[in-house]
DNA sequence: TATTGTTATACTCTATAACTATA
DNA sequence: TATAGTTATAGAGTATAACAATA
């Protein structure tokens, strides 16, 4: 951003009163970091003509193991239906198949093996910039800060709602 | 989590082959962080028929610096053409206002006394979930988290981009 | 009768390009 | 000529409710 859209304040570059309290706001910094992120990986996504959602679905049964809709969902953060499309769209580009479960009411499905080929390619191609933020953020801050993001997912959601 | 989506593996209940490689996607990892504590919050926006990226634009603005259309952008992650439309949204509301500039090519919007009033009410209603994610969590943990979060995002920003 | 998922519908955001106005 | 925003347009996700199939 430019150092003038602060020119009515007085204040030194890059220093703004709101700044500093608009950074405190914990959804707001998930938010921008996740898209400071995000943004170097989505042009590999976008190579494969695969939108972000359909990445995380790939990237959620990417170890083979069958998952039902329900789940998907609550794990890629998708609504059910957001992801009847989804899986709709992958299967029809045979990247991934239904499996049969005995309860008839769950939508079960797998990686086909050309949906586990494409998902090791997507892997490889975006290991260069995995690791550009690895290496300039730092391996140990990296394990810090997901562990603190898992504890803090895995302690809201099991808070009663209020009232 | 139903523990029957993974009744296809032997495995004891809640530990699936693909959750833990699945969470350490950095990526997916702040996005089900911000699902799970924004949900929280949204009914408090909802009320006042504020979607969360009008919210963010009030939260911008909330200490009275005016700001202009392309910081707003960057910092409430919005795009242009979506920030257009919530700018007149909630200028029809009455909610901010137009600010002259210098540069007559900048938008540049503060909030109105009815704007910061909104602003002001849904931060007093939303403070006991907020104190109750912040206590659940720890204090000290939650500063940590905040102050990786925005190094993370300033480091990566930073970054040159690959090839 | 409760649960799982799909369909229907309306709205919003995403994303790119083309365009206007100003510097 | 470059920059800041708006408009245009297509596509995808969000969200709620209603519905179908199964348990």
């Amino acid at each position: 951003m430019k150092a003038d859209a602060h020119a009515l304040s007085a204040l030194p570059e890059g220093v703004t009163p709101g700044k500093d309290y608009y950074e405190r706001s914990l959804t707001v910094a998930l938010l921008r970091a996740r898209e400071s992120t995000m943004r170097r990986f989505k042009r590999y996504s976008d190579a494969q003509n695969l939108t972000l959602p359909q990445w995380r679905v790939l990237r959620a049964l990417a170890d083979g193991e069958p998952l039902d809709a329900g789940t998907l969902c609550q794990r890629c953060v998708i609504l059910p239906p957001s992801l009847t499309r989804i899986l709709r769209a992958l299967a029809e580009r045979g990247l991934l198949a239904q499996v049969t479960c005995n309860d008839a009411r769950r939508h079960m499905v797998t990686l086909t093996d050309k949906g586990k080929a494409l998902f090791d390619s997507l892997v490889v191609q975006s290991e260069d910039s995995r690791r550009q933020i690895d290496e300039a953020f730092g391996q140990e801050k990296m394990q810090t800060l997901l562990d603190l993001l898992n504890e803090l997912r895995e302690i809201t959601e099991r808070l009663p709602d209020l009232d």
